[in-house]
DNA sequence: ATTAATTTTTAGGCATACCAAAATTAATAA
DNA sequence: TTATTAATTTTGGTATGCCTAAAAATTAAT
């Protein structure tokens, strides 16, 4: 199997299950990796072969020690060179995610702790997301989603879990960006949108977007 | 056709007869690429369809406008990323390579423009070699080799045509930098050896090594 | 518990990009 | 000019990574 194909393959599974605690299933990788499941099922069962997976057939799949060493050196490697980007090159939170899809698969272990040094090592890429240390370590936290808030409280947010440009450049418009401050003003009943107060202004909010902003209490 | 397999044999057609005036043998290919000649026939034959080049049977194959073009964004690409890897990150000349080689691939004009305005838009890359403008535009000069160097006289050293970590090792033990003046003080008839004076040290230059110098005259 | 819906897998195919070996073509030397 | 050598192309084959359609297995609903 090509590297390329590996690294997307166990970053997708890292992804959506990045605790390692639940199974990832085909369906839900077909579409994150925009492929048949069909050729899910084949890639899975060689990743095994591989000693990448755990795939236990019509039952799920999950990463090993050696796959999930690997799976987080590529999200190391892909959340620096946004925090890069962003940082030292003067894009938009908005535009470097299909640059560091790329950028990712750099092999080079050295350019990479350069730039993390550059950048002071942090521990957050400009989305929110932990960036793992060099050895893999990752910060935890306890941060929910904004779809989870209760009304009345306050509320800061601490990243999103989708990076299209579409959503990012929407939330900038109302000034929703990481470290904003909000409060919850309302939930409606009739479809669960929430409005928000940020910066004395009202946004309203879909379930949908909300479910993709991670927020913590204040 | 992969973008990547494109973007190498353009690149390395390119390479091996920048100015298009030489016609590109598949031997030469082959071997610049580390593939099979066989290899090389098939893939000529489909840049040929995709008008990157015109490719004649058992003659020889040279870029088409197009070709070119796409050449040029790709030398473009990796020159400044070697000169950014150099200036910015601290790698040596005779690191960065490799690192270029997988960067290079990366597709953001904006990225690269970006580069290379922090670099103040330089017009040669560590090994001296000539970066393409955003246009494609490219510095033009009339360097010799080293090895066509006459007994008496000055050069200043403009760059080198291998890349390998081995020769650049060996070239900075000696000071043989870009920018570097050094006196020809005689040459071997035997074995077209060259005995170089650099900063008032004496050192022996193998042909081999002689043909990878460029220089000017002082 | 049986049916219905969904998910996963199997089977058969296709394009890419490489290979080795044989055949052809071109270049060089006798 | 012919023979020899070298380069190129053809032929047939491989592994990868994807596909569609059909079959099988799992899960959910009645």
């Amino acid at each position: 199997m090509r590297t390329e194909t590996v690294e997307n393959y166990l970053k997708t599974i890292y992804n959506l299950s990045s605790d390692n605690t639940l199974v990832v299933s085909n369906q839900k990788l077909a579409d994150k990796l925009s492929i048949n499941p069909a050729s899910v099922t084949e890639a899975l069962r060689k990743l095994h072969e591989l000693k990448y997976v755990i795939y236990e057939k019509s039952y799920g799949t999950r990463l090993t020690t050696t796959g999930s060493k690997l799976a987080l050196s590529i999200v190391r490697r892909h959340r620096i060179w946004e925090t890069y980007l962003v940082k030292e090159l003067g894009f938009g939170w908005d535009e470097v995610h299909e640059i560091a899809e790329e950028l990712e698969h750099v092999k080079n272990d050295k350019l990479i702790n350069k730039l993390a040094e550059i950048l002071g090592n942090p521990v957050y890429d400009p989305h929110g997301d932990p960036i793992p240390d060099a050895k893999g370590k990752i910060q935890k936290s306890n941060f929910i989603k904004l779809s989870e808030a209760r009304i009345k409280n306050n509320y800061k947010i601490m990243g999103v879990t989708d990076h299209s440009t579409a959503f990012l450049k929407y939330l900038d418009k109302h000034h929703l960006v990481i470290g904003a401050s909000v409060n919850v003003k309302s939930i409606e009943e009739f479809d669960n949108s929430i409005v928000l107060v940020c910066q004395k202004k009202e946004v309203n909010i879909s379930p949908k977007a909300a479910d993709c902003i991670i927020i913590e209490g204040l």
